[in-house]
DNA sequence: CTACATGTTCGTCC
DNA sequence: GGGACGAACATGTA
């Protein structure tokens, strides 16, 4: 499930885990989620201290010794993990970092759509991607010079890691209720006021789902995330879940936009 | 068995 | 060079 609430929440999670100490092996269970061969990154790797961790968008990184950083993209259905004894790794550990402390850091990914490579720097990594800058960090007038340049519709653009980096297809669903905006409205036709209270949206969203290091359902009634089908708490035969916090009798519409599935008020966010 | 899924990248066509 | 669209990736879950 990793957006930039999920990615910041590992981050944390890996800082405490993998933070001063020096790696002593590097264990790859399943090469498939390695972007970097692994004759390379195995002596790279070995014997290096790691100094801390940092983010960009849905990226993490692990700082090490000598300049160079470790690179995990999580994918679709990335994890972390830590355990002790080979016995107790995770399902699904695809890559283990063992580490000093006798604890070993898992890469966790089911599907295998994340990757786990090496940079020279995090700038370096961050302009082979082509990554804009993290949703946390985007001004509100960034993000209105960026998208007023462009005639296409919004969501596709929020999704764009090259625009802003973080977004994905949850978050954008969120956000875009949250500021009462259509999915499919064309980005240079946005007010100044309504690039404001996208900005103000994307904060709230990210800032909501980091406090509750991406549970959702602890977030506030409010949120339209708990009308989504995954949401363990959308019981079949009780379609409560399906309506739309603020308008309890107006359906949630479900509908697919640039090919991803969008849920939309109909009431709170008007076509065009 | 079928449909769908939180992400990214690539190919094709206009 | 964009932009729209679809497919592919690999696999679990409903």
């Amino acid at each position: 499930m990793p957006e930039l609430p999920e990615v910041e929440t590992y981050r944390r999670f890996l800082d405490d885990l993998v933070t001063h100490q020096t790696i002593t092996a590097f264990e790859v269970k399943d090469a498939h989620v390695l972007g970097t061969d692994e004759d390379v990154l195995r002596p790279a790797l070995v014997g290096r201290t790691i100094m801390g961790t940092s983010r960009l968008g849905k990226n993490c990184f692990l700082l090490l010794d000598d300049g160079r950083v470790l690179v995990l993209h999580f994918g679709m259905t990335g994890d972390v993990g830590a355990y002790r004894d080979e016995a107790d790794a995770p399902r699904f550990t695809r890559v283990a970092l063992h580490l000093s402390s006798g604890l070993r850091a898992a890469f966790v990914d089911p599907r295998k759509f994340g990757r786990i490579r090496l940079a020279e720097s995090v700038d370096a990594y961050r302009q082979a991607k082509k990554l804009g800058p993290d949703a946390l960090d985007i001004t509100a007038e960034e993000l209105q010079t960026k998208l007023s340049r462009r005639k296409t519709i919004l969501k596709p653009l929020l999704l764009n890691q090259s625009l802003t980096a973080g977004l994905g297809n949850w978050i954008v669903d969120e956000v875009l209720f949250q500021a009462k905006i259509h999915p499919e409205r064309v980005a240079n036709t946005l007010t100044t006021a309504e690039f404001k209270r996208l900005h103000a949206a994307i904060q709230l969203v990210l800032h909501t789902a980091i406090q509750h290091e991406a549970n959702y359902r602890q977030f506030p009634a409010s949120f339209l995330i708990h009308a989504r089908e995954w949401d363990d708490s959308a019981t079949p035969g009780t379609d409560a879940h399906l309506h739309c916090p603020r308008h309890p009798r107006t359906l949630i519409a479900k509908t697919y936009v640039g090919g991803r599935a969008t849920y939309t008020c109909p009431k709170c966010q008007p076509e065009i």
